[in-house]
DNA sequence: CGTCCATTAGTTTTT
DNA sequence: CTAATGGACG
């Protein structure tokens, strides 16, 4: 109906010719070709090149167009050289796209943008070429999760810490947290530093970064920490790319983290001359919190809301010119709030650049109407939003559905029906999505459709370089490259196995420390005594004879050539063609692919360097298939249909999320949700299941809150194509739980048997409704504020109760031994009306409502 | 040193 | 219920 408006929305030219490159065409005419297609906003946020330029671009806005004409107007006007723009996104899947884009309008009259890449991979070679200067070589590792969490296992195991009570894992993630919000090991506030190993997370995070700079090694933190340290520490260094950058702009900002926002506020700030107060005061909050252990001086208080850098206020003094910064993004659609992502810098973008002219991008030209209002109405719900009012001059197309399925089987059934109705309809399946909340999800889904003979693909999932066999193969090229490279080499020391196990590398360990070597000059050394025996001894010397000839080898061969003798010759390739299991063909794929991909580099340390950083595979999307994937590996795309399965609470609203992040977790949710409904094109479909399976055991689940939130003028219920279903009722509305009672006497399940205890204890025989101003099925509810709401199951944030359920005083005493369903088996040690202290055996001490507990 | 069984935990994910 | 990890045994 409305293609040809959706996709040329106002004969944007997508594809532009690449004749006649951007100086002919800047002289041809007075509007050049790539502005006219640009509605007034766009192009008010492309031609604003002086000052901070905030452009807020809500979903199917034209985001990415506007960021790629901006620069090539920057080019085209001759204000700055390729190498002067600084164009920052988060996914290298996003760098790509963009030059990708600029090609196509610029033809070849650019030869790339050298300063175009991730956050990470911009910030690892600014680091590279200072790398003296933070203590590292250039040729530096960049560590992948693996290996992060080896090391650190090695450093809990040094100090005599159980592994098991308190998990590398969870050190690393807590280190990583740090790092993302800016903090050096002396920066981490104590409290913090405490909460692992007994008060000993501080110094070990302190001691990994010891021993990174020993194993010349960085993680993705370090990447944009340690620049940061460069920049504070060498004013001349940061001077010389402050002057270097004309222009900056930043992709998906409402995404950067403290980290990343302190990067981009060094580079932003205005070159200035070498005695800038400015950056003395850089220089100065650096020293006092020095190198060692010196004096913690500067001030790090952080709560309730994190101010990345207090002192940061002093720095940056309004009066000097603000840098040409762009940044673009939708508060909307941060979702990654749990990675470290910070709001809040989207949100006071104007305060932290003075004079920033703020752009709103309000014309979709994505969705139908139904959709954009029904995703605007649910996002309306958020208290901390810019505020945004999508608009569409599309139809308004079919209205969002919603579909009630007995248990999540038939969800899957029911979707899997559709889908094949679309495809008889004449749809592409490449045009047919399904997005969940969690990948246990896709299972149902993948199981059905391998029965149907739907061909599906899923997306995300383990990245390319994460698998095993991408690693091993990498950790042999590196020992290669650089013999000290520790933890590549424990990696594959006995991979394939040649007999040489924990105890042989214990004793190399030993070695190396004692010495202070690496371990390949450990083994080395060792071999040479008679402290192993015989058949690890042979084994070792094997494997360092070998890694000698490659290394030989690898001055004078092609380093792809040189890759196949290596797994060839180290047995790796033979070990998975013995492999019996399914995949091991996949693997031996991927091995391939991964020589092939070197081609794309100069030599081994030219590939090295990138490899960990810019790969990531481009699975065929050539077969039409339908995709899987999650909310979140979904953003930035869009699909003609989509199907959004599991609004249900406690899985969509995350529960956990709720439990942990409390408010802001309910609206990052939201966010999620908004997300996935503007993702459609021209069909969204929700589906919720009273059943599912968690853990292995059903349970009953209740409506989603966000279906509440939707107006009901553009939502229509609808029934479950699935079969089975609940005897053919309305499906969702005020009258389903009545059919399933009648339906339901027949089940006697814990579930179910639960779910009627529920609804007597007046939880109302309806589960929800639609947003009262315009619901049809509304009956005189409460406020629709979304937490006081009373037709709803009680919800804990953080320990609170948001939801009372009634008045009633509790029918439950002091001591009684209760049973939740999520927190296990406790004793009520305090009641407050229907609020219940209860200690947990397993969980600890929580606040519930009495309604979620049983007595036993 | 390698294999097999038991125990345990169990969102979202980029770089 | 499953996948992954760790400990015990051969």
């Amino acid at each position: 109906m409305t293609e040809p408006n959706r996709l040329t929305p106002h004969g944007v030219p997508d594809h532009q010719p690449a004749a006649g490159g951007i100086a002919a065409r800047a002289r041809a005419a007075v509007t050049p070709q790539y502005l006219s297609g640009l509605n007034p906003e766009q192009r008010e946020a492309v031609e604003t090149l002086d000052g901070p330029v905030l452009v807020l671009a809500g979903a199917g806005t034209g985001k990415t167009r506007v960021l790629t004409c901006r620069i090539a107007h920057i080019l085209s006007q001759g204000r700055a050289r390729p190498g002067e723009i600084l164009s920052v996104t988060f996914t290298n899947k996003a760098a790509r796209e963009m030059k990708l884009r600029l090609g196509q309008m610029l033809g070849h009259a650019v030869e790339g943008m050298p300063w175009l890449g991730t956050f990470h991979s911009i910030a690892g070679r600014i680091l590279r070429t200072h790398a003296e200067l933070v203590q590292l070589k250039s040729n530096f590792t960049v560590l992948d999760v693996d290996d992060q969490i080896r090391l650190l296992k090695q450093l809990l195991q040094a100090d005599n810490i159980d592994d098991k009570r308190w998990p590398a894992r969870m050190l690393a993630g807590l280190i990583d947290g740090w790092k993302n919000r800016g903090l050096m090991p002396s920066q981490v506030p104590a409290g913090e530093a405490a909460v692992f190993g007994n008060g000993r997370g501080g110094k070990l995070y302190a001691l990994y970064q010891e021993r990174l700079k020993i194993l010349n090694a960085a993680d993705f933190g370090d990447l944009l920490l340690e620049n940061i340290r460069l920049f504070r520490e060498h004013p001349d260094v940061l001077r010389n790319y402050q002057n270097r950058f004309k222009f900056i702009l930043v992709d998906e900002y409402q995404d950067t983290n403290v980290a990343q926002y302190l990067w981009l506020r060094l580079l932003a700030q205005a070159p200035s001359s070498s005695t800038s107060p400015r950056l003395r005061g850089e220089v100065e909050l650096r020293s006092n919190s020095g190198e060692g252990d010196s004096p913690r001086v500067e001030p790090v208080e952080r709560a309730p809301h994190p101010d990345p850098l207090p002192v940061r206020e002093k720095i940056v003094a309004p009066a000097s010119p603000p840098k040409n910064i762009c940044c673009v993004g939708d508060d909307d659609q941060s979702i990654y709030g749990w990675r470290g992502a910070e709001v809040d810098n989207i949100l006071r973008f104007d305060h932290d650049f003075p004079g920033a002219k703020v752009i709103r991008l309000e014309r979709n030209y994505r969705s139908t109407g139904h959709i954009l209002a029904a995703a605007s109405h649910l996002i309306a719900h958020n208290e901390g939003r810019l505020g945004k009012t999508l608009r569409t001059e599309d139809v308004d197309g079919e209205k969002v559905t919603v579909t009630g399925a007995w248990d999540s089987e038939e969800e899957a059934r029911a979707i899997g029906e559709e889908i094949e109705e679309l495809q008889r309809a004449g749809h592409k399946l490449n045009d047919v999505a399904i997005l969940v909340r969690a990948s246990f999800q896709m299972r149902e889904f993948e199981d059905r459709f391998v029965t149907l003979g739907l061909p599906y693909r899923v997306i995300g999932g383990p990245r390319f370089y994460e698998r095993a066999e991408i690693r091993d193969a990498l950790a042999y090229l590196r020992v290669i490259n650089s013999p000290a490279d520790d933890l590549a080499f424990e990696r594959i020391v006995n991979v394939p196995k040649r007999g040489l196990g924990d105890a042989t590398v214990q004793m190399l360990h030993d070695h190396a420390r004692k010495r202070r070597i690496p371990l390949s000059e450990a083994a080395r050394a060792v071999v040479e005594t008679d402290e192993l025996k015989p058949k690890a001894r042979g084994a070792l010397r094997d494997l360092i004879a070998s890694f000698d000839r490659w290394r030989a080898q690898s001055e004078v061969t092609l380093h792809t050539e040189l890759a196949e003798i290596v797994l060839d010759e180290s047995g790796y390739t033979e070990m998975w063609q013995k492999d019996r299991s399914a995949d091991a063909a996949g693997r031996l794929e991927n091995l391939k692919e991964l020589v092939r991909s070197m081609e794309e580099f100069e030599n081994l340390q030219g590939f090295l360097e990138h490899i960990s950083l810019v790969m990531d595979r481009e699975g065929g999307a050539e077969d039409d298939a339908v995709s899987l994937m999650t909310l979140h590996s979904a953003k930035g795309l869009e699909f003609d249909n989509v199907f959004l399965p599991g609004w249900e609470e406690g899985l969509f609203p995350s529960q956990r999320t709720l439990d942990e992040q409390g408010r802001a977790g309910l609206e990052e949710e939201r966010r999620l949700a908004h997300v996935g409904l503007t993702r459609a094109r021209r069909r969204a479909k929700l589906y919720f299941a009273t059943n599912r399976r968690i853990h292995g055991t059903w349970s009953t689940t209740i409506p989603s809150r966000f279906l509440d939130e939707l107006p009901a003028h553009n939502v229509e219920i609808t029934e479950s194509k699935g079969g089975s279903g609940w005897g053919g009722s309305g499906g969702y509305g005020p009258s389903r739980f009545d059919n399933v009672e009648a339906f339901g006497s027949s089940y006697t399940t814990p579930g179910w048997q639960r779910a009627q205890a529920n609804r007597a204890r007046g939880q109302g025989g309806r589960g929800g409704g639609f947003d009262e101003r315009q619901s049809p099925f509304s009956s005189g509810r409460g406020d629709t504020g979304g937490f006081s709401r009373t037709k709803r199951a009680p919800m804990t944030i953080e320990g609170e109760l948001v939801a009372k359920s009634t008045g009633t005083t509790s029918e439950f005493s002091l001591d009684d031994r209760v049973f939740h369903q999520k927190f296990g088996y406790g004793r009520v040690v305090k009641i407050d009306g229907n609020k219940l202290t209860i200690a947990f055996e397993k969980a600890g001490e929580k606040k519930v409502v009495d309604s979620f507990v049983e007595r036993v």
